[in-house]
DNA sequence: TATTGTTATACTCTATAACTATA
DNA sequence: TATAGTTATAGAGTATAACAATA
């Protein structure tokens, strides 16, 4: 991971090239560094919706799954329920999606997109495709899947051990 | 990506089963959600040494490149100058590293690790190697190498781009 | 008792503008 | 005029404890 370093032999540590060695075999980072780069683009990509990539996926999700609980939302999304609800107000004020008690079960609700929420997902989703075409199409398809596939075997072993 | 929806067929959209499957080609949010779990496992992996993925980086390369200025480090590191500054004010407190003028350039700083720091960092990296390694074990040496690759060379696209 | 959704809260990470001191 | 470092600040993302309503 990070390189041991060079002997010193005495002479001024004075540093003339400044390098990211140290940090190329580091897994965690390079992770870090590639989210938070598709991160800011996406950002831009879906400013013009007014959603972010968080919004983004759980209009997706409930458009896949309509009726969908808060609680298998989190689940799938993988992030808490109290930081699910002011993101559900949000989609909810604007029109973009309903929450409905359920009968069966009156804690629940069931979660649908409405009409402006689905013409809207339609719309960001273009863009989305559009924006991770652009640094998706240098690797060929096998090489996306693959990569893919590993990501989420490793966030599954991540998870297990913890 | 995000697949179409099934055709209703006028049934009540009761959901049986809630799947990812919406989530599950976009590349982003698996990217997000193999990046949390790492940074959490490695944020327990590093609770011991009062350390985080950030500060653990920048001694990283400390340690690699003695004399490098903060402006460099930001660099390679991929952060903000302005966020880079208290990071390190809190090393400097804990005596890990030192701040010293540049006589070449007086605006600058040439930071460089203390002994302590040093020591620190040993101890911590082994830690760190255990961690990817739980999770890196189950790929093969040119799969992890290939997926590094992949994903730096993604985030230059995404920035050439941006 | 346990679960669903909620409120409140705190901490981290990220980004920007504006300042100082040096060049 | 530009650069290195700094301050202040705001916005997101993430995590936990504790609560009401319901099962």
């Amino acid at each position: 991971m990070a390189p041991q370093n060079k002997p010193q032999l005495g002479a001024a540590p004075q540093v003339s090239t400044v390098s990211d060695a140290a940090l190329r075999g580091f897994f965690g980072y390079t992770l870090k560094r590639t989210f938070n780069a598709i991160q800011a683009d996406l950002a831009l990509t879906l400013r013009p919706f007014e959603l972010r990539m968080i919004t983004y996926s759980l209009l997706a999700v409930i458009v896949d799954c309509p009726g969908v609980r808060q609680s298998q939302l989190a689940d799938v999304l993988a992030i808490e329920r109290p930081n699910l609800v002011v993101l559900l107000d949000e989609l909810e004020r604007r029109d973009l999606i309903t929450r409905e008690r359920e009968r069966a079960d009156r804690r629940a609700y069931a979660l649908k997109c409405t009409l402006m929420g689905r013409r809207l997902y339609d719309q960001a989703r273009k863009a989305v495709l559009a924006h991770e075409k652009r640094f998706l199409k240098q690797l060929d398809e096998d090489e996306t899947t693959q990569i893919i596939a590993a990501l989420r075997q490793i966030e599954r072993t991540v998870k297990g051990n913890t």
